[in-house]
DNA sequence: TTGTATGCGTTATCAG
DNA sequence: CTGATAACGCATACAA
């Protein structure tokens, strides 16, 4: 920068005003800055600005794992949002384990990313807002809901509760619950789990927990449900698969049990992750809003970190969710 | 810092060096400072370390797009093999574009990152090692092959006439090649073009250039393609689809047309992702090596941070391929 | 084994 | 409208 000032006769200050369009410069002075910055090829030493500004321009993704289709859609629109609003992207990977998403927010903190915004799979209200304290963080997913830290969710409950129905008027009366569990942690799974009882109730159809399938939240995860539930006797007319990844291998331990869907069993994803249009057969599925959850949730971080809004307010927000109808589901 | 060593009652200096592991400190030197930093709760400012260093710890990936299964997995790769490098890694998306690669490699430039490994697509040999000079970078994909950067790639012509072979011995004797050109710059779908023209050619049957459907390189391009062929009266009994994004694509579009797979038509992709075990049909495809590949581009660049290798000295790497069979070609 | 002096490149402040 | 000064926090070189 030193050089650049020599080169057009100006003072270090004056450069550094011209690239950051100060006002007060005159347009000769900027001209000339500008040409001497041009033939001397002359970048900005992000690192010294850091140091000067605190700030480093980059804000920290913490997902599960990248190659989840539902994390790689959503680095995606994080990615391009960030870049719109001049941050970069670093992406952590917890391994969807208590262990990871410390560790995550640990470095975050270590002043190297300006924000962080975590999809919280293990971490939870009990591990205490004392991990958020003076660090803008977003959480995206469910188990931080209600805790002293912004969030942004999608609606489990009622998506759950809108696939169900779904299944119910297309003559489903037994529905598998794939990934499903009634109790435990206020996690995702649960209260899309709930939405499901609640609407089954509504409808008057009885329950039967031998259907809700517990089970790892993974391609194969889905196909060894249905395994077990065939194994255990356990008939059904309908599934809903509480993630697309879950209902692709549905529909694969579905076929190998010499099942067709939907011929047999009618079958509604959670996420409409990409590859749910594409899918043979194409998956119905509960659209959770994810463009709108990616701005609400840079818009909330970028806020915390101009400091816009004090500590002690935390702001929620659920993406708009709608049912995507396909072949998964019409026979 | 300087808090740090007062409280130890030693110099900031002292505090620096047991903080990076300085052989010479004693060892109740050591130890204070250690509860001081614990005890004032102290972290490190990067920043301020790069702008000392020149480092900064991190390392762009650019690819396409991150929600793309191939790159999805790819990044997992790379972040898990990083990290334990200690590097952490920032994600840029540049849409395949030749403008989106190269303001990818000028961000890095500007020492935002310490190296780039780059998933060219666009950018190629023409473009000039200019670009490059002076910066870590490693190119992954074919459009650097044989240009002064050192190069990961993979067997796209070995791997495409393994596929060929596998079609044919499955008696497959039209083989429509989805993604597939001739002529054109030399990008891995062009290799697997020739690959399998060479083994067509090995084996003694005619080739026919109607069955080379170029189209784009998405699920929905797969599907298409389909469409196009058959609209034109283009008859195949198997199909080498050049990446297994494409094949999904393709089953797809086969289905719609009301043909089955492997019934009608055998299906073969290429690269190996996530998805392709668990599709139905589950597909065959040439698993192109992807943690070796990982791990050799991480390597080498590694080695060019640390500048262990001199700037003239270019390396490359193909990954082995190996033919996964699987049921879209199993009858 | 520990400390002192110095500078990395930028920008806030305030004087001119 | 422009410039001199100082400081952000760390680590290299060298002295003690």
């Amino acid at each position: 920068m030193s050089d650049v000032a020599r080169a057009a006769g100006v003072s270090a200050m004056t450069v550094s005003n011209v690239i950051n369009g100060h006002p007060h410069v005159s347009e000769e002075t900027r001209r000339r800055v500008a040409e001497a910055v041009d033939r001397l090829g002359y970048r900005m030493n992000y690192a010294a600005r850091h140091l000067r500004s605190g700030t480093t321009g980059v804000i920290g993704l913490a997902v599960p794992g990248i190659d989840q289709p539902y994390y790689g859609h959503l680095a995606a629109l994080v990615i391009a949002g960030a870049r719109r609003l001049g941050y970069r992207v670093a992406v952590e990977q917890t391994g969807a384990s208590r262990e990871g998403e410390t560790e995550a927010l640990a470095h975050s903190r270590l002043r190297t990313y300006d924000g962080l915004i975590m999809a919280t799979v293990e971490l939870g209200e009990e591990d205490g807002g004392a991990l958020f304290a003076d660090f803008p963080v977003v959480t995206l997913g469910e188990r931080f809901r209600g805790a002293h830290v912004d969030h942004v969710g999608m609606a489990n409950f009622e998506g759950a509760g809108d696939a169900t129905r779904h299944l119910l008027e297309r003559g489903c009366r037994r529905i598998a619950v794939i990934g499903g569990r009634a109790e435990g942690e206020s996690g995702a799974a649960t209260l899309r789990t709930a939405g499901h009882l609640a609407a089954l109730a509504d409808a008057g159809v009885a329950r039967d927990d031998a259907l809700l399938a517990g089970c790892a939240f993974t391609t194969a995860g889905g196909a060894e449900a249905v395994r077990r539930l065939r194994d255990g006797g356990v008939p059904f007319d309908g599934a809903l698969c509480l993630t697309d990844s879950l209902a692709l291998g549905v529909v694969r331990g579905l076929r190998d049990a010499g099942l067709s869907v939907p011929g047999d069993v009618l079958v509604v994803g959670f996420d409409d992750i990409p590859g749910a249009a594409y899918a043979v057969p194409s998956l119905t599925t509960v659209a959770p809003g994810h463009a709108e959850m990616v701005a609400a949730a840079l818009e909330m971080l970028t806020e915390r970190i101009a400091g816009r809004r004090p500590a002690g307010e935390v702001r929620s927000f659920t993406g708009p969710h709608r049912l995507v109808v396909r072949e998964s589901t019409t026979r």
